[in-house]
This record gives C-alpha cells, structure tokens and sequence, in this order.
DNA sequence: GGTAATTGTGCCAATCAGCGG
DNA sequence: CCCGCTGATTGGCACAATTAC
C-alpha cells in the first residue's frame, strides 16, 4: 500500500507536467501555466504546503521554504489570482472609476491613487465613465464580476444617494473622491469645496478690492461646482457685496468648456473684476477667449487644483491647490483601512491651499 | 441508490442556496454571490445550459434562453469572471502599462485605449512603471497571474530588447504604443517621430529661416528623443545647415523638466532661432523660464504632441500632433486583431502632422 | 503525550466534451 | 437534428487529519 501511493506520488506529476509541457511546447517553455502543484512536485512536498509558502502562512520549517521558494522561481511560477479569487470570493483588485481619463487633474490623482494600492498589493481595473450614470452601474457591475476588494469612485455627474446605498447593500468598500454627494454620507476623500470656492473669492476681495465676480465653469447640478459656489457667496456675504454681483457660466469641465463659456461671458457683455474657474483647464480656455478680445490683462482669473502646468501658465495662474496626488494616497489609505477592518474617518476633508501668483493681479514673486 | 441520488440533487442546490442567504443575509439580500447553479435552478435548467446563454453560444431554443435570461435579472446575477478565466486560462482584461499616469498625454492616450477596449468587453488593469524597467518586469509578472488576454505598453526608457522577446516566448499578445525599442521589430503602435521632429525643424527652417536649433527635453538615451532629433537633423542637412548648429538639452519628459532644461539654455548663453521641444508639457516649461529671462517674444517653440492645452496656451503653441486619443484606439484595435486571432501590420506608424500656431512666429489665424 | 510540520480532501464558479432523449 | 444534461476539469485555499520527534 505504501510503496504504491508513494509511487502514484512521484508518477502523477511528472505525467502531469510532461503532458503540459507537450501541450504548449513552442508556446511557452518557461513560466506560463506552471502550477502549484507543479512547484510541489520539483519541492517534493505537498499543494498544500507549496501554498503555505506562498502565503507566507503556517508552519512550515525554514528549510522546506527555501526548498519551496527555490522551485517556484526556478520554474517561474506566478500564482493564478484568478483561482485564488474564485476561492477567497475577493482578489487583490480595486476597481477605479473616473468620469474622464483625459483631464489632467484625474491623471494626477490616479497617479498617487495607483502607487498607493500597488504598494498595498492591489491591481487597479480601470474605468472611464464618460461621466455618465448610466455607465457606471455598468462599471460596478462589471467590477463586481472580477471580485474586486473595492471602489474607488469619481461619482458621475447625476449620481444619485442610491449608488452609494446600492454599494453599502453590496457590502462592497468604496471611497468617493473629489466629488462629494448630497444627502447620504458616504466615504469620500478631497478637498473642502466649500473652503475652496471661499479661499480665492475672499483673495480677490480682500487684497485686489473686487466687486463683482464671475465663477465660469462646473456642469449645473455638479455638488462640487455648487459648494465651490457656496463659498464664493460666503466671502461676497461677509465683505458685503451683493449676491447679485455674482454670474455664473457653467460649462463642461475641460479647456474647450472653458474657452466657450469664456466667450459667451465676454459676449454677454459682463466685466467681471475677476473671473473664478472650476479648473485649471477651464482658466486655460478662458484666457484664450480673453486673450482673443483683448481682455487678458483687464480680468483678473484664477483656476482651481494647481495642475502642474498652472505654475507655468502666462500669467502664472493663481490658482486653488487640492494636491491631486496627495489625495490620491488619502483615498487608497481610506480604501485600504477599510479592507483591513478599521474604520477610518468616513468623510475626510482636506484643506486647500491658495497658491498666489499673478493670474490674480498679484506682483510677481522673486526668484531665488 | 436512484431515489437518494435525485433527492440529493434537489436537496443540495436549496441548502447550498439557504445557506448563502444565512451567511450573508444582512450584507448583500441582492445580487452578490447568486451563481450560475442559483440561475439554473430558477429557471429549471441545467448549468450547462445556463451558461450557452450566458455566452450566447450553442443551440438553445429561444423560449429556455428567455427564461434564462429573465432569471438572470430576476436574481441579480453578475458573471464570475475569475472562475471564467480559471477554466479559460485567459480573461476579458487586458494589462495597460505606462511609465507616468500624470503626464497629460498619456491620459489622453488611455483615454481612447480604454473606450476601445471596453467596447470590445475587456477592462484595464492599470500599472504605472514610473519609467523603470524593473517596475515594468514586476508589472508584467503581476499581469500575468491576472490572466490577462493582453498587453499594451508604453515601455520604460532602458528597456531592452529582451523584453519583448520575453513576452513573444510567454505567447502574450502585446503592442507597445507611442515609444518603440531598437533592433527587434515588436508589435507597435505610435507617430512616426524622424516624421514628426522633420516636420517641426522643416517648417522652422522653410517658413521662419531658422539657422540655429535647440532641441530640449526627453531623456538621454530615449529611442523616440534620438528619432525626432535624427528628423530635425535630416531638414538641417537638406537646407545646408551645419549640424553644428543644432544644440541638445535633454531633461525629463515634463514641465518642470522642461524649466530646467530652459535655464540650463540660457544660462549657457545659447541663442537659438528655435528651441524644439520633446513634449508639450517641456515646452510649457520651458516657456517659463524664456518669460523669466524676457526672451519669450525672442526665441520660436514648438512643441510635441499636441495636447489639448497647447491651442490654449499664450502665444499659442505650435505643436506636433501625434492624436494621442486616436493612438489609444488604434492600439487598442492592433491588439484586438491579434486577440481575435488575426495579424494586423505589425509596426503601425501613423503620420503626425504640425499644427501651426504662434509660437513659431506665425501670425494668428483670423478667427471664424 | 504534546507540539511543530506536513498532507489529503472538498470546495469555489464556470466551461467543455461527450452523451442521450 | 435539435435541445439539453452529466461529469470532469481548472488552480489555489482552508480545514481536519496525520505524521514525526
């Protein structure tokens, strides 16, 4: 009995791997469909055992785990993350939803969201909603069929409270980011929009006297635009200027949006003492539009989210820093306490700074 | 043994089912977890057949396929895409690797890869390399274990040519977009950069009688760097221009890159007719730093890849427009063709062509 | 007889070849 | 021939069982 299941021991694999070999040979001699099992088979131990290796679980003698870990890259083994997830019901991937891969500041903010979870062992699945509601339930759907551990979410203009609350009953972990929404609180990471809107507001009432302000850009209904918005009022409010003087030019959020709605503020025959955008890329398209009548050096203009080329802008662009990096990391940190079975702060908030340079009206600063 | 066995099969199923529901009967009363097996049951069919109509395949008459189908809804059922890899040893996704998220080009470059892609029912698994081989290597071998059907790359600078014959002897389909290596001829898709740096050093040269040429930016070493200056080059040569006069800066692929390469010009004392920069993003920084000088009005710039800033950007930049969402989606159909078994031209060069703007001494267009 | 080290076995969800009404 | 089912298979993980010292 024993002599024969020690020989079933030793045949099965090695008929195994011969019959894999054959089956792929000028497929891929080297790493591909390598097993565990196979890894067990060239260790002389067990599946079972190669895992606990794996895993870096159990006991296993220090011995047979470098025995272990020598075969695995001696065969170039990679673990199939698939049958793992099949088996945990969850994989070491997040889904990453965003409304437009093509805006800089999302490039930005993927950029810090991305090293963090690779860090943590995670996989971004990638989509891109085109901003659109529609598509992405299509997206959760669709990540939920690769178990991904969890969401990361630049909510869709439109969304409504019951996504979140559809996530919550999926006990699925989410994090929004940079987009906040009404009603329902739910896990969000970015900067206080509020204070955002406030801080360059009372910059150019404060120290450049201005009176009346134009905030161009932000689609209607955008959570976002409206409390950016909200603190603008605020600023106006506290130094007395009437809610009147306040126009708004919505648009989409690109330069192409920004450049039409600056138009349309120069054709509707406004002079606005400034002229507050809802991005970076917006304030690029209005100075165009500017530029294009003249105007460039009559308005004062500032952006919001400090994009690297801000800084670089003619004039150097004042502009709202939410640090799209920075917050990139906060969201992954927020995703990754939540994996990990803490509970972090729910909402967290994050402080903007204003980075004053000349777009405002400011002198220009000395260089070092 | 007939009667235990068919009562084993009704009864397994419902158990299977109710002790689901208990596990998770607070966290997820919808969708989560219901299996193909659940979908079966409820419409009184095989898992067999189930699964022909979820994969549209077979031959199922139309009423079962309804009724499927209508179960399929009725419970919420999402597809298990790892346990469909497991069995397929490949997956709907494929592996998207680029060397920085933050680089505006490449957004706009994903942008298009990924609506392609997920038109065709794959999603992006993201990695970004930060432009190091080994980090590419890593990245590669995590995919892997993902199953991925597929790979698009934007290699990182230094890589060999090991690396793709590594990826042809695993037999995973590949492109490499925008940056191509020496030597072996891979799967590529991108502008053809002797073209593009031609275009830009000819107009120069024709229409602006530069004699003098900087060009700034892009890494030491970089292929797509050495291809554009080997096109500035050829337009000297053909109007008799000493390749003397051309001038190297190299720096990082970015604006602050851009800026610094800028000062290391003029501090040099240089005085080119034409600084020629690798990227929109050096040439923004590189602006900067003539503005700082007050040489922006002295020296023409063009840039490279036309971003969608570039149009806005004072005086508005001229550029080589390499249609970085147009290269997402034709790399993202090179890879589909190879998937679907086909072999598309292997080595896709599309034609760049220059945008004339201002900041090569143009007038400015009238506008419409 | 107790503990560290290792192993066997059943599952996870979908797919496919082969079989039967 | 059309339709649908059975059973085996995929790679890794968890738990109980088992060995060795």
């Amino acid at each position: 009995m024993i002599d024969r299941s020690s020989m079933e021991m030793q045949v099965q694999p090695q008929t195994a791997a011969r019959m894999k070999c054959m089956r792929r040979a000028d497929h891929a001699p080297n790493g591909a469909g390598v097993t565990l099992n196979d890894v067990a088979a060239h260790a002389g131990v067990s599946r079972a055992t190669a895992s606990l290796v794996l895993r870096q679980t159990g006991r296993v003698s220090e011995a047979t785990r470098e025995r272990v870990r020598a075969s695995m890259s001696a065969l170039g083994y990679v673990p199939d993350r698939g049958a793992a997830a099949l088996r945990n019901h969850t994989s070491n991937t997040v889904g990453v939803v965003v409304t437009n891969l093509a805006n800089p500041f999302f490039g930005e903010l993927l950029h810090g969201l991305e090293k963090s979870l690779a860090a943590a062992g995670f996989a971004c699945l990638l989509v891109d909603t085109s901003d659109d509601p529609d598509a992405q339930d299509a997206a959760v759907r669709e990540l939920r069929g690769h178990k991904v551990a969890g969401l990361a979410i630049v909510p869709a203009t439109g969304t409504t409270a019951e996504f979140p609350a559809s996530l919550q009953e999926l006990g699925l972990p989410f994090v929004f980011m940079t987009r906040y929404l009404p009603g329902t609180p739910a896990p969000y990471v970015g900067a206080d929009d509020v204070l955002g809107g406030n801080l360059a507001a009372r910059h150019m009432i404060d120290v450049h006297n201005a009176t009346t302000i134009a905030y161009v850009g932000g689609p209607i209904g955008m959570l976002s635009r409206e409390n950016r918005i909200g603190g603008v009022k605020r600023a106006m409010a506290d130094a007395g200027i009437a809610a009147t003087s306040l126009h708004e030019f919505p648009s989409e959020t690109s330069g192409a949006g920004g450049l039409q709605a600056g138009r349309e503020l120069i054709d509707s025959g406004l002079r606005p003492d400034v002229i507050i955008c809802h991005s970076d890329s917006v304030a690029f398209g209005v100075y165009r539009a500017l530029r294009l009548h003249g105007l460039a050096d009559d308005i004062a203009v500032t952006g919001y989210d400090d994009v690297a080329t801000a800084a670089l802008w003619e004039p150097p662009l004042t502009s709202i820093s939410t640090h799209g990096t920075e917050l990139g990391h906060r969201a992954a940190a927020h995703l990754l306490e939540q994996l990990a079975g803490g509970n972090p702060q729910l909402v967290q908030r994050t402080t903007p700074e204003i980075a004053v340079r000349q777009s405002c009206g400011c002198p220009a600063q000395s260089i070092g």
